[in-house]
DNA sequence: TGACGCATGTAATCCGTTACATGATTAT
DNA sequence: ATAATCATGTAACGGATTACATGCGTCA
């Protein structure tokens, strides 16, 4: 459900083509959303059957260019306001945090720093990344607040197991 | 794969019924993975059949008890430290609100002050939960990071979208 | 005796990833 | 020429959610 109605809502931005897509979710969405082109592509063309989407060009390649439809914007409208978000969580490398506990504190340490400097990469990765819109920069913003936080917490943990904070429990 | 290791490790601090294991995940795992019973019972059933935990004992109501094997740890011991982990991203509100920009600013503004208000009560939701080993605290401390993060982002983007911001793109 | 919480399970469906598969265009 | 990138698609599989389904134990 999600995944569509984005899609809508990135072509409302400007007309762009499943490859487009594709790239935008690898940069600007990394710290929001991930989608492959093999979901992007049968997805587009669902839209265009709903009527959501149109195809309004072509280019090289077999290159195709979408445009959101105005049925397609009221959709994402709805969607951004009504009903429950899922606010639900996945974060893997949190979760393998949680079993630190198990190892020797230099192997959770080394654990710790190298997720500090994954981090510390995905947010200067996120430098060269120009908001495509008002609402984008706010997300933008997000994603720099999520890396930052992330890694100066690993860098803590990984100081806190260093003097000795696995040992009494573990 | 990460779920069924994830069972081990908790099983590891102490003996459990999967009905225990879901309450762990809806309260201190909640910022950092989720799973339903649906998911949990099978996966118990198959982590027998594996030999990395067994059960250990019953109690009413056909309560089930499981605790970690040898081979569990092992296993879990291993996921922890080898391969990639997977930092994929999925957050649904900033996804939501990535499409702002469509919105009348007023809508905008609400959306974005519920948003603060529901990380807010996660973040009280959180006080009340005991670590359980050193390494929970950790991932506890993390998930109050993440919850002040989310909470301070969305009051700030609704003071930037009520100043205007909104505005100059939208 | 009725409501609530404990406790377990299955089935259908959906969403997402990985792998497979192909081919055109551009730059070196 | 040839490598890299652009560009689109499908199929198989696995993970996760939702809904269905059941029943015991405890407390008011």
């Amino acid at each position: 459900m999600s995944l569509r109605l984005a899609l809508v809502g990135l072509l409302a931005e400007e007309p762009m083509s499943g490859y487009d897509l594709t790239k935008r979710f690898e940069l600007t969405l990394a710290n929001t959303w991930s989608a492959q082109h093999s979901q992007i592509y049968p997805e587009l063309r669902k839209l265009v059957d709903e009527g959501l989407i149109v195809q309004t060009g072509d280019g090289p390649r077999g290159r195709k260019v979408y445009a959101a439809t105005t049925a397609g914007l009221d959709a994402v409208r709805a969607w951004v306001t009504d009903g429950q978000t899922d606010h639900g969580v996945r974060n893997e490398g949190l979760l393998r945090s949680f079993f630190l506990w198990l190892l020797r504190p230099e192997e959770a340490a080394r654990y710790l720093r190298a997720e500090s400097e994954h981090w510390a990469g995905m947010r200067s990765r996120l430098e060269g990344c120009a908001p495509s819109t008002s609402s984008c920069r706010l997300v933008i913003e997000a994603g720099h607040r999520y890396y930052r936080m992330m890694e100066e917490w690993a860098t803590w943990a990984a100081d806190e197991v260093e003097a000795g904070a696995l040992e009494p429990a573990g």
